[in-house]
DNA sequence: CATGAATGAGACTTCATTCAT
DNA sequence: CATGAATGAAGTCTCATTCAT
């Protein structure tokens, strides 16, 4: 609290005219991103019809909002191991961006497989695979913009020609001939 | 400290006999595993000869080590967020296990592609993309152990059938029918 | 003060235009309480001729305001331990209120000692077991309408029954047959 | 908590090895009181046969406790005030040593009103008035000590003359000829 | 070698108070 | 005159660490 008040050039007391606690500070931080991310998808996602075009069109979504906001998707997955209190209202918001984004992939592997776009791949496993490689990228664009809490980017920082297209064609065709 | 000393049956200042600090402690904790991993990919995964062979013992390696001991590499990731001081030797032991995890990939798949048994793709986007999947079946293993700090876990829970062979199969060849 | 603020419909900063701090705002409370008391003796109490009566319409008037603002000698008398700073506008009212009281109680009763009235008992220890007297009721009051914050009101509720003329009774002629 | 801890000499950290928290402090503080008063009822009061004497006893009792611990009956009393969170341990505690005060009170007049030793008046009534009397003199000896914290004091300052003798004759007889 | 006891530094939080508008 | 917004000071509590025994 202390470190964000200083970076908003308030006081710490400030802060809890607006947040009645640290958590709920973090919870409507996560609050605010799910309903940005959520509209986002409506608009650009789902508005597609075919399961392999949602799937590009997520894959680039994604990865712009990396670009853009590194970190949040990432601080997500963090926060799950830092926190771990009861009736955290934090950790509900956490676990509601992270479903989300779970569901979405699930619905459209489902929706792709019966139409004969995807392979049968238990699709909750693709669905992990998936969510893994975005925090990965979203590690590695972090690392780059930040490069004292370096521990990646000593080795890839997430350049420019990681495109959406190089993470499509590496997630539909894999790494064989 | 309090609940690793606890955990040890010994007391708390016992502890600082044997380690200068919760830092050290840390880094002698990566240490040691870092050295037993590396001892494991020199006898299960360097001694094969092609290419592709090294990359599936070496997602066999990671399979069982994430079964047996769920949580190193999750917490090694993410325990970059949450120490981030300057001159932690922990964060140094950290960076070096996930640097020779990458470097160990990196090198699997640019020998692969001189062979012809990889298509040419980044090998760090690739190392990339792997560090992802394991680190998100890593913490989906993590979530199954204890349900109550589950994020992933409402989800999915790293089932038996999730094999190295499944894991195996989507890396090399993808979603794409 | 956000209390007393929100509980007047007005912003706490406006609280500060009437009163120049907590204390004085207290102080201000307890010198009104004070006046308004003082005038309630002349008209009801000193107007009586005989100790005895007097004092009957000390504990009448007393009883009556218990009833009526129950919680403002209790809260003068409880204020001491509270509040404990030197130079307190405050406390120095407070002071003031119990000082009235007893130099009341203490010119009733040795006047009423003159005149034979009252036993040779040294009127201070009266007055002192007269204002505890009433400290316990107006306990008794308060419990009954808060049972919330009850200690007493666990066995005693200052029901209708306990009339002036028991209160009277009690401290003229005591428990003994 | 800091106040304390200079007065003890110790660090505030110091005394959370010994209670988990303020409340639980002062809830053993009273826990002891409570004890050391229940075992001293049970030797010097309880022995008696005769209400009167029991009575008398326990005024004894009561008066010697208030020379020699000023202030705990008090602070038990006013802690209602400040303290009202529920589920406080503490105000459970400071409930237990004025209910059982009260009801030690109460066995004894209604026993007393029995046997023909006292009066038929309202033995809860008679309690609460008791319990009045010992909470003035137990302020009247605080104020005497503590002269800074001083409100009765400036009239009152419990003198040795205050004597049992006159609170029992006091309470047995009142204040009529 | 092991530890009970102690603690400094810092975390989150509250509240009376101020001040520009 | 009234107030929204801001804050310093203080309070309770935690935790890694030290040290005499």
């Amino acid at each position: 609290m202390a470190d964000i008040a200083e970076a908003c050039g308030i006081a710490k007391a400030t802060m809890y005219e607006y947040f009645r606690s640290k958590e709920e500070l973090a919870a409507e931080w996560s609050r605010r991103f799910r309903r940005e991310y959520e509209e986002r998808v409506a608009r650009d996602v789902l508005v597609h019809d075919s399961p392999s075009e949602k799937m590009k069109a997520m894959i680039r979504l994604d990865l712009k909002q990396i670009r853009t906001f590194s970190g949040h998707f990432l601080t997500a997955f963090e926060a799950n191991a830092v926190f771990s209190n009861e009736e955290s209202s934090f950790l509900r918001e956490i676990s509601a961006i992270l479903t989300y984004h779970n569901e979405l992939i699930l619905s459209i592997i489902e929706e792709g497989q019966k139409r004969g776009e995807f392979r049968k791949i238990d699709p909750k496993f693709v669905a992990t695979m998936l969510a893994g490689a975005f925090l990965s990228l979203q590690r590695a664009a972090s690392d780059a913009k930040d490069s004292e809490k370096c521990v990646f980017g000593q080795l890839f920082s997430f350049p420019e020609e990681w495109s959406s297209d190089l993470v499509i064609d590496y997630i539909f065709h894999g790494i064989a001939c």
